[in-house]
Parts: structure tokens; C-alpha cells; sequence
RNA sequence: GGAGGGAUACCCAAGUGGCCAAAGGGAACAGACUGUAAAUCUGUCGGCUUAUGCCUUCGAAGGUUCGAAUCCUUCUCCCUCCA
């Protein structure tokens, strides 16, 4: 074996092939890898979602670790796809995105994968630069290349049609066109989630038939959002977006489940196989403790989106205001003259607007005891704050409020 | 083009004239328990100055009725079968 910076192929096929879910093929694959010239990595993503979380991340890993081994990364957003969406049976055909909102969503797709991606060595291209070109017959080749039969195999539709769920024809072109991004970039491997094995498949078929070398298929398993059932996304609101402050990120991490736990050391590759190992025989034999394991985790992830200072510091303040039930280090602040009328220093009017959806909401987390002044519960949500003086609020499990009537 | 079925709250789904702000499940929220876990248990879950009251909501608009999610008319969208 050679030294660390040129590994070997067999050890560069190795920490590529680390937590994929499936292959195809492998030994294609290494053969590519064993060629001098570098390889085009193919990944694409949706336009209208620019706000990346971690399950995004786990194919982002996987293209910086090509990325880092001298192959060519294209970072393809979907913008001409987009106007169909990915058919999920849920969403509805979508506006196309005009070129200002395309550039726009591109900058902050930009600002966030380049934390995890070497600028310099990412191709960011758009696929309406070819797929907006083709023409009425270039249509009809492309969908002549495909029955419907096989469209239907696809487990999506498949399962659409068994319901009697409808499908438009557009959304048979999804595929096609995914896949005619592959001939068009010429990608030797193209990295994606498991849901995508058919549109993956798609493309090596294309390119078989523009007689191209057909891609290798890398698929990621998917991550589970937080709540340990659904895979993670933004619209189910179950996701830990890589944007988010350090507190905020490092809180949901510390919200899940014991056993979601392990799978996200698994699939966001924080571990090796044999630390992973180790780890969950740890756990098991009570050698660490599930909360240590899970706070090592936190720091890990809030470390590689923030820095290691940052996840520090909300480590502390996790323990010191969940663990300890003290108070969070920056609470926003309300300043209410005492002289105002006694309706604005009523706790309706300042706690619904920040911390409850309506009245009837926060009567209700009233009536629950989820408020209290200066650790005293508050039943009553017409309560008003008549004195002077600097009171701390607590609405609900997450609602912190510092308020002085002065 | 013809025949039939459907659209209910964040999601799924029951409800076919008053007892319906609308069963049940999920999600969400609060409390208990904990490791802010998860699971579990309890409660809440349209809005309104807490009210045996009012307002808004059962695809849309009209209508019948003392009274409509429920009946009628028209419209929009979806599904199935036939052609």
C-alpha cells in the first residue's frame, strides 16, 4: 500500500463504497476507477427546495470524497425537471422558475453545498442549458425509447395505478429526462438515493442507446428524519437543515431516538464500520451511555456546519437549560412601560403574538401549566404584569422571554 | 362521447336533515416520567374578552327547509368502466 495521499484504487473503491446502499455495477465501477482520467460524478437536485438538510448531505458526502480522490464533480440543479417535480403521486406540476429565481435559488444552493463540497473543483450546471434545447421530435425519440409498461414498473407509479391514484403523462418524462442529463453530461457515476433507483437506471439505458459508456449507480440509503419513520424532508418538517443555527441543529440531534440515533452515525458516515461496530456494542453493554453517545453525535454534525467552538458552546447551554432547567444564554428581550394600559401588559398580548397561535392556544398552555413567570405557573391568561421589574417567561417547552416593565 | 363513483379540518378517514365544531387514527402541542430522550400515560387539538353564547369551516356558487356536511340545481377537479 502507498502512503495516505494517493491510496489505492482498492482503498479509494472501498471509502466510496462505505455506507451505500447498493451498487451498480461494482465491478464496473472499480474498472473506472483503476483508469487514470478522471471520472464524471453526476448528482442532481431539486430547484425549488435550495435549503439542504442531512439527508441531502449524505450523497454531498459521498461527492466530496470523489471529489477529493481528483474526479470531476458535476453538481446538476434540476431546473428544467423541476417544472415537473419528481413524481411522488403529491406533487402538483410546477410553475417553471423564471431565470432570476433559478440564479437565486442556485446562489444559496451554492452557499450551503459549498460547506461541504471544494469550490473549485465543483461544476454547478443547470439542466435547462440542454433539456430546454430539444425539440417536439428530440421529444418524441427520447420517449420512444421507453414503454409504458416499464414506466409502470417503477414503484411509485406502479403503486399510483393500483390505487387508482392519478398520474399525468408528463410525469413519465421525469425519467427520461433525468436520464438524458447523463448522456448529456456523459456521467461515467451518478450518485443518488436509494428512491431514485429507476430514474438512475434510465440514464444508464440512454446512454447505452446514444452508445455511451452507461454510468455506474451509486445509491445512498436515505435518511430518516427526526422522527424516526418518514425519510427527511422539508415539507414533513421532520428534517435538520445545515443551515440552522448551531443550537437549533445541535437540539433537534439531541430530540431523537436512541435507535435513529445509531443510524444517523451510520448513514452520515461519522463513523467507520468498525467504530460503528464498537460503539453499538458499547451502548449495548451500558459501556457508554446512550446520552454521551448522543451529544458526541450532536457536537460531530454541529461541528462540520458550524465549527467546533460553536458546538461547544451550545453543548453548555443544552445542558444548562434542558438538563438543569436554567435559562438559555440569549432571550429575547421586551421592554413594556408600566404606564402603558393594562391590556398590553396582559400576558395575552405579549405571549400570543411570539409564542402561541391564537388566544384559545395560549389559554390553553395556561390551563396546562407550559407558562410561568419566574418559575411560578400561570393559570390564568389574562394575567398582567403591574409591578416593575425584570420578569423571565416561559411559554411552552421552547418559548423564553425576558420582559421589563419599567 | 356514455355510465357510475368521489371531493370532509394539517394528513388519512367516519358521518346521508336536527343529539355536528363534525367519530376514529396519525401528526402537532402541553403535563407526568426521563437523558429536553424514545416508548408510555394524561390532557388539548377552528376562532372569539371561558360562553347551557356568538362567528367561520365539510370542493365552489346558488336553492329547498324552522333547521343542511347531509336534499335539489349548476359549476370545478379526480377516479373507474364502456366507446
Amino acid at each position: 500500500m502507498t502512503n495516505t495521499s494517493q491510496p489505492s484504487v482498492e482503498e479509494a473503491f472501498e471509502s466510496i463504497k462505505l455506507g451505500a446502499s447498493e451498487i451498480i455495477i461494482e465491478n464496473e465501477l472499480r474498472e473506472k476507477m483503476k483508469s487514470a482520467k478522471p471520472l464524471k460524478i453526476k448528482a442532481g437536485f431539486d430547484p425549488t427546495a435550495p435549503d439542504l438538510h442531512l439527508g441531502h448531505t449524505v450523497v454531498l458526502n459521498r461527492m466530496r470524497k470523489f471529489q477529493d480522490l481528483g474526479h470531476e464533480i458535476y453538481f446538476l440543479i434540476g431546473d428544467f425537471t423541476g417544472m415537473i417535480g419528481d413524481p411522488t403521486g403529491k406533487n402538483e406540476t410546477r410553475k417553471a422558475l423564471n431565470a432570476e429565481e433559478v440564479a437565486a435559488n442556485a446562489e444559496t444552493y451554492k452557499q450551503q453545498v459549498f460547506k461541504i463540497l471544494d469550490p473549485a473543483k465543483t461544476k454547478v450546471v443547470f439542466n435547462s442549458a440542454w433539456l430546454a434545447k430539444l425539440t417536439a421530435a428530440d421529444m418524441i425519440r427520447l420517449t420512444a425509447t421507453h414503454t409504458v409498461a416499464r414506466m409502470l414498473e417503477r414503484d411509485d407509479f406502479s403503486k399510483r395505478f393500483k390505487e387508482n391514484q392519478p398520474i399525468s403523462i408528463h410525469e413519465f418524462l421525469y425519467p427520461l429526462l433525468q436520464g438524458y442529463d447523463s448522456v448529456a453530461i456523459e456521467a461515467d457515476v451518478e450518485l443518488g438515493g436509494t428512491d431514485q433507483k429507476f430514474n438512475l437506471l434510465v440514464g444508464r439505458e440512454l446512454q447505452r442507446i446514444r452508445g455511451q459508456r452507461p454510468q455506474s449507480i451509486i445509491m445512498s440509503p436515505l435518511l430518516e428524519g427526526t422522527d424516526g419513520v418518514n425519510k427527511m424532508s422539508k415539507s414533513l418538517g421532520n428534517y435538520i437543515g445545515i443551515n440552522e443555527p448551531a443550537k437549533e441543529m445541535f437540539g433537534k440531534v439531541m430530540r431523537i431516538s436512541d435507535e435513529l440515533m445509531l443510524r444517523y452515525y451510520e448513514v452520515l458516515g461519522i463513523l467507520s464500520f468498525n467504530e460503528y461496530q464498537k460503539l453499538k456494542t458499547d451502548l449495548s453493554t451500558g459501556k457508554v451511555h446512550p446520552k454521551t453517545a448522543k451529544v458526541d453525535l450532536a457536537k460531530t454534525i454541529v461541528t462540520r456546519y458550524h465549527s467546533a467552538s460553536s458546538a461547544k458552546d451550545a453543548a453548555d447551554e443544552f445542558e444548562r437549560v434542558f438538563a438543569q432547567g436554567a435559562l438559555p444564554q440569549d432571550i429575547q428581550k421586551v421592554e413594556i412601560p408600566l404606564s402603558s394600559p393594562a391590556e398590553t401588559r396582559s400576558l395575552t398580548k405579549i405571549a400570543v403574538p411570539l409564542f402561541a397561535d391564537s388566544n384559545s392556544a395560549l389559554r390553553r398552555l395556561c390551563e396546562q401549566n407550559g407558562v410561568s413567570v419566574d418559575g411560578q405557573k400561570i393559570t390564568d391568561p389574562k394575567f398582567v404584569f403591574d409591578k416593575k421589574g425584570t420578569f423571565t417567561l416561559k411559554v411552552g417547552k421552547r418559548g423564553f422571554l425576558t420582559l421589563v416593565i419599567g
